[in-house]
RNA sequence: GGGGGCGUAGCUCAGUUGGUUAGAGCGCCGGCCUGUCACGCCGGAGGCCGCGGGUUCGAGUCCCGUCGCUCCCGCCA
């Protein structure tokens, strides 16, 4: 049979040569006696190089003194399509950032390569639940001639004769899909974010999944399908990989329950003081992350549940755009979504209603002129919605106790890194 | 942007109160080895101790600056 991969390791005695080949699928013994004088295919087995590429042909035999599965090849021909050089410039124990500047050397290992699989059965299950419930898939321009939300986190580039700027988040566009009678929409694009965060959970560029759903009565419904969705992919990636996870990072995935627990961010708030937690924020501002973990950790203990869905943020720390309740203007009809002490989504019901849009958009000082486009949106019947922004890098970083989102990206963009 | 930590061999690290030729494991190169399987044994090469300045008889070690990396906070997904 003929095998192709990679030189895993050479074994190289007086008698006999082992080469351990890994491809794909995993690792084989290749196995060939050395006579005296040794061959010409011993002699090139004698000079290869760890992380070679080759091809070969060989019988597969079975032997129990093999510990590799009880067969091995015997070795007929074999053929080094690309030597590796002596001398690799990493290991599995290297540091994260040299790692990723040999990317390609790091991803060969197979637990790295668990990464990505499952990040295709994530993305696949997604697609799944999507088509089941009848919604559109979306790709919306990165360009943008505006800066949409907040300005100060946006990406300019040239473009012709003026500036341009990168998406920093679908969300303006998945709202035209509403006006536009598509019903629900999703999105999984890269968006970017000019912030200078040396954190191990944030990028400049990341794959954001982007949900907006019409004909909602309020953001407990959009809460309800990400639920549910999320109940589905967890649900395929414990069948798919749930035991090749645990072997290989020692986490279980868990298939939450539902409903999942909900929280006002003003019991959130309580809960943490009831359980002495130093420094709870006050009424305006959002959780921090020392409060986000401890709320996950006492939802966990409490509720038996890794998710928490943090409801009602003050209009203080939402975006113009998110709806607030009538009767209590001063909180939005919000989420955040929280797994195992991280933030993995927020949401809202938006304002769809444009007299309300403009007084919330007055009242949070930002400027129409720029997003006229947006908000000429609302003119002419838009339908109630609302939708979240879900972080896929954060959700593998999680899902497979990787303590970083580089670890978990194909190629890393940060604010120092630009290579490869 | 604010704060903490770390930069010593290809890789991971040790290096005492400042002291003479800077070490280990792995890897690499050479030799030996009857089936290895993290193969084993013997030998060898390999260092602008991140960079610049200072203190000192003497700096990997102390001080200042600088660059890089990293984590936390802010921002967020």
């Amino acid at each position: 049979m003929r095998l192709r991969g990679w030189v895993n390791a050479v074994r190289d005695q007086k008698r006999m040569q082992f080469l351990i080949l890994r491809d794909e699928t995993g690792l084989a013994q290749v196995v060939l006696e050395k006579p005296d004088p040794p061959s010409e295919l011993n002699e090139r087995i004698s000079v290869l190089t760890d992380e070679s590429a080759v091809t070969l042909a060989g019988e597969v035999v079975a032997d129990e003194r093999v510990r590799l599965g009880g067969v091995e090849i015997r070795l007929h021909a074999l053929e080094v399509d690309s030597p590796a050089e002596p001398e690799l410039p990493v290991t599995p124990e290297s540091a994260l950032d040299k790692r990723i500047d040999w990317r390609y050397l790091d991803l060969r290992r197979p637990d790295r390569r668990l990464i990505f699989e499952v990040q295709t059965t994530v993305e696949h299950a997604m697609r799944e639940h999507w088509r089941a419930e009848g919604f559109f898939e979306l790709h919306t321009p990165k360009f943008m001639g505006s800066a949409s939300e907040s300005g100060a986190e946006l990406f300019k580039v040239e473009y012709f004769e003026r500036t341009a700027y990168l998406a920093q988040s679908p969300q303006f566009y998945k709202q035209m899909a509403m006006a536009a009678g598509f019903g629900k929409v999703f999105e999984i694009g890269p968006v970017f974010r000019a912030n200078p965060s040396f954190t191990s959970r944030h990028d400049t560029e990341f794959t954001s999944v982007d949900v907006e759903i019409s004909w909602i009565d309020s953001h407990e419904d959009v809460m309800a399908f990400e639920e549910a969705w999320l109940a589905h992919v967890f649900g395929v990636v414990a069948a798919e990989h749930g035991d090749a996870i645990r072997e290989t990072f020692g986490v279980e995935v868990v298939v939450p329950s539902l409903p999942f627990p909900r929280l006002t961010i003003e019991q959130a708030k309580a809960l943490l003081r009831e359980h002495g937690h130093e420094h709870v924020p006050g009424p305006d501002d959002d959780l921090d992350p020392p409060s986000e973990r401890a709320l996950c950790a006492i939802v966990a203990e409490q509720r038996g549940h890794e998710f928490v869905f943090v409801t009602d943020y003050p209009t203080a720390v939402r975006p113009f755009y998110h709806m607030r309740y009538p009767e209590r203007p001063g909180l939005t009809k919000s989420f955040d979504l929280l797994w195992r002490g991280i933030e993995i989504t927020t949401g809202a019901q938006r304002e769809h209603r444009l007299p309300v849009l403009l007084e919330q958009a007055r009242d949070k000082r930002v400027e129409t002129e720029p997003i006229q486009y947006y908000l000429d949106f609302f003119r002419y019947g838009a339908p109630p919605h609302g939708g979240f922004g879900f972080g896929l890098t954060r959700l593998l970083m999680q899902m497979l106790g990787q303590d970083n989102v580089r670890e978990v990206t194909f190629l890393y963009r940060g604010p120092n890194r630009l290579e490869p």
